[in-house]
RNA sequence: GGUGAUGUAGCUCAGCUGGUUAGAGCACAGGAUUCAUAAUCCUGGGGUCGAGGGUUCAAGUCCCUCUUUCACCA
């Protein structure tokens, strides 16, 4: 085992989530992804710390708080409380969860800025800005709207078109409006303050290229560095909810130059909480590990204005930078409209365990950017195949034995090679009789094979391998369920004199147990929890996979830890989060922060106005000629139509087109109707269609009529 | 539009620097078993590895073109 001599010092972070909104399934990949990790790493006894923060700042938060009438340091402390209980349900242990609205992170901060003004890496520049002369703020391209100027749609952002993808600046937009007030904006000059990135392209290529990135990312990286780094705008005028620039009176330091700054100030104040040096973990020199865990789209800040920021401020630098995909739901983008936009908090009242997501996404993750995708039904297929039929059906299985036959106590006889052979069954007992296999494995490989398979997991774990080390995982639980099959304990069972042989059996079996929930502990923490107490034993350790449970050792009797998933329970998840799409729409650019958001508001506006090409040739439109029409005894609005589409029995469809036409002189006519329509059951027979007509407030019915030309039975496309 | 990734059995995914008849889990079919909040074990069917071209004795694996899906564009 590749056990360090001296523990390393590690520092690990996830990204900040923004205060603006709930925590949903796409974030919890990375907290659950990092939480992992860092598990792994403290049992392998290292000191760890893990912090993170919310990202409080920026005008969307300061635009939210103003419309729900409260300041936003009260927002943020709400939205602080709601996003610290997800995560702790969630089992994603933080040793501090703070915010960058704290004292720490605006000393950071400034101290920061006046380093890299000292430096000459600060540079002022007058811009042209619009402003909203009603509400007097500037406004963030994301708050401006107008025509598109390529393709004309309406309510387009300020930066790019929804509808047809074309980007450009928000001067380019036709009749600009405030989102925020609705006012024209004016363009109006203002200072802006700037760190000097341009300068930094010979040390962020050399950074970028040092190993601290994936491949895919440093491949990224290159294509940014050939368009040319620029300078990298960092203040923001009054109104701004965030911390005012020293000596610049009402100007602000942009959200994303602080939001990092706040991994530090977490930090700063764990150290304070728990008398830890600082400087041993950022100071320029430091030998301690820096390792961030960033979803991919926010891979820009964090290789470089991060680095940059903290190389030319007299910090060190990251170790590495971890990068993950987005995480898709049954192969789509997260959709409310579908119910797959699933806020934690959803998923806890429905699932109720959170360790099923855990393992789900662990099987899935691995250390590219690729996006994983959380198919529901596949969820439920390994959770409860993997976790309840295999790994927890193994002490199901065996410790019953061992708690009603054996009175708790694991067998005498210790796990060697000697001790199997004079176990061996009896040539002549009635088992070895009925099954002249059994018995063929040698108990002491099996073991063997599962504590060797240690530093193997390990080296997957620590490489943030978690797909290729579930894989392991369940080879092994499959090997175990496996040997359970071969020793058959519930046949020996019934024979007294082989109580030995069942014993010591189930003992090796319970071992076996043991030594997997170790290397899923990283995974599933509580499930080890209740293992742990199950086995009467001391919280694991990575290095317990070295030994074995310890002869007569008592343990408690087997209660059942987990249970199925049932389809139900999804089918109530994304019911309840399927949402009108009303919703309103998002401001954007401000709002991606740490956390990354995922497009959802871009998503869902182009889901709510457009069908696919497919959906619509769902739709079998034909022309029909209407053979017969009469009236409905009984019926007030409806005419009964018989439809001929060129099949062999004509069609019954009755239409609510009794007010408009009278029957005798629609005979004959021909019109459009819709002849996949499921067939629907009324009160005077079956209708099999639909026909089309034209109706509103002012007048119609009015039924379609094609040109001259078209036949019945022609489909309309 | 540019760039980075991606497309392997019904589903979710492995396939390292090219090398025997392409693998796993789930699902499905047949059988075994009964200790397990119904689970486990055995056997089997199923893939022209996105499409086309090229390099090579040999390509899922390298090169080119096209295409799918996703992301980023400060």
């Amino acid at each position: 085992m590749a056990t360090a001599i001296t523990p390393r010092k590690i520092l690990v972070t996830s990204a900040l989530p923004y205060a603006n909104g709930s925590i949903h399934l796409g974030h919890l990949v990375e907290y659950i992804q990092t939480d992992i990790w860092v598990r792994f790493q403290k049992m392998q006894g290292n000191t760890v710390h893990y912090v993170c923060a919310d990202d409080t700042h920026g005008t969307p938060i300061m635009l939210r708080a103003e419309k729900e009438g409260i300041t936003p340091e009260a927002l943020i402390e709400a939205v602080h409380k709601e996003h610290f209980a997800d995560f702790n349900e969630f089992l994603v242990e933080f040793d501090n969860y703070y915010s960058t609205n704290a004292p720490e992170n605006k000393v950071l901060s400034q101290g920061i800025y006046k380093k890299l003004k000292a430096n000459g890496k600060i540079a002022t520049k007058t811009i042209e800005q619009f402003y909203d002369p009603v509400k007097n703020m500037f406004l963030p391209d994301r708050f401006i709207k107008g025509e598109c100027p390529k393709c004309h749609a309406k309510d387009q952002y300020g930066d790019s078109c929804e509808v047809c993808g074309a980007t450009y600046n928000p001067t380019e937009l036709i009749n600009a409006y405030s989102a925020v007030s609705g006012a024209a904006p004016v363009r109006k000059e203002t200072e802006h303050y700037f760190f000097k990135l341009s300068e930094c392209e010979q040390f962020l290529k050399d950074w970028t290229r040092s190993g601290t990135l994936q491949g895919e990312a440093a491949n990224k990286m290159g294509e940014w560095f050939e368009n040319g780094l620029n300078d990298w705008d960092i203040s923001r005028d009054a109104p701004y909810f965030g911390f005012e620039i020293p000596d610049a009176p009402g100007k602000y330091f942009y959200v994303w130059l602080d939001a990092p700054i706040g991994y530090m100030a977490s930090f700063k104040k764990l150290c304070q909480d728990q008398g830890l040096d600082f400087d041993e973990y950022w100071g320029q020199d430091s030998k301690t590990e820096l390792y961030h865990f960033i979803g991919k789209d926010i891979l820009y800040f964090h290789a470089l204005f991060w680095p940059a920021t903290l190389e030319f401020s007299g910090y060190r630098k990251p170790t590495q930078i971890f990068a993950h995909g987005f995480l898709t739901v049954n192969g789509e983008k997260m959709s409310k409209s579908r119910g797959t936009f699933i806020t934690a908090r959803s998923y806890l009242d429905h699932i109720k365990n959170p360790e099923y997501l855990r393992y789900y996404y662990a099987a899935k993750l691995n250390s590219t950017m690729e996006d994983i995708d959380l198919n529901l039904e596949d969820f439920i297929a390994r959770v409860n195949s993997d976790l309840v039929g295999k790994y927890i059906n193994i002490a199901s299985r065996t410790a019953g034995f061992i708690s009603k036959k054996f009175g708790g106590k694991l067998s005498d006889r210790s796990i060697s090679v000697n001790s199997y052979l004079t176990l061996r069954l009896p040539l002549d007992s009635p088992v070895l009789v009925k099954y002249p296999d059994m018995g063929k494995k040698q108990p002491i490989e099996f073991i063997e094979r599962i504590q060797n398979s240690a530093s193997r997991i390990s080296e997957l774990y620590e490489s943030r391998e978690f797909n290729k080390a579930v894989r392991l995982i369940m080879e092994l639980v499959d090997v175990v369920n496996d040997y359970v099959d071969d020793v058959k304990p519930w046949e020996t069972a019934k024979y007294q004199q082989l109580d030995t042989i069942t014993h010591w059996n189930c003992s090796v079996i319970l071992n076996a147990f043991r030594l997997i929930s170790i290397y899923l502990k990283p995974i599933l923490p509580r499930i080890a929890y209740q293992v742990e107490g199950m086995l009467n034993i001391q919280p694991l350790k990575w290095s317990d996979s070295e030994n074995l449970l310890s002869v007569r050792h008592e343990v408690f009797a087997y209660k059942h830890l987990i249970s199925r998933i049932e389809a139900k329970q999804i089918e109530a998840m994304t019911e309840a989060n399927k949402e009108n799409l009303t919703a309103t729409p998002q401001p954007h650019s401000e709002q991606r922060h740490a956390a990354h958001q995922q497009n959802e508001a871009k998503a869902e506006t182009a889901e709510a106005e457009y069908i696919s090409i497919d959906d619509f040739t769902k739709v079998d439109l034909r022309i029909a000629k209407i053979v017969n029409a009469e009236h409905v005894e009984g019926a007030e609005k409806l005419l009964k139509l018989t439809l001929d589409i060129g099949e062999e029995e004509p069609r019954q469809v009755f239409a609510g087109i009794k007010s408009a036409y009278d029957p005798e002189t629609l005979k004959g006519r021909l019109t459009v109707m819709v002849a996949n329509l499921a067939p629907r059951k009324m009160k005077f027979g079956m209708s099999e269609g639909m026909v089309l007509a034209a109706s509103d407030e002012n007048g119609g019915p009015f039924i379609l009529s094609p040109d001259a030309g078209a036949q019945l039975g022609m489909r309309v496309k």
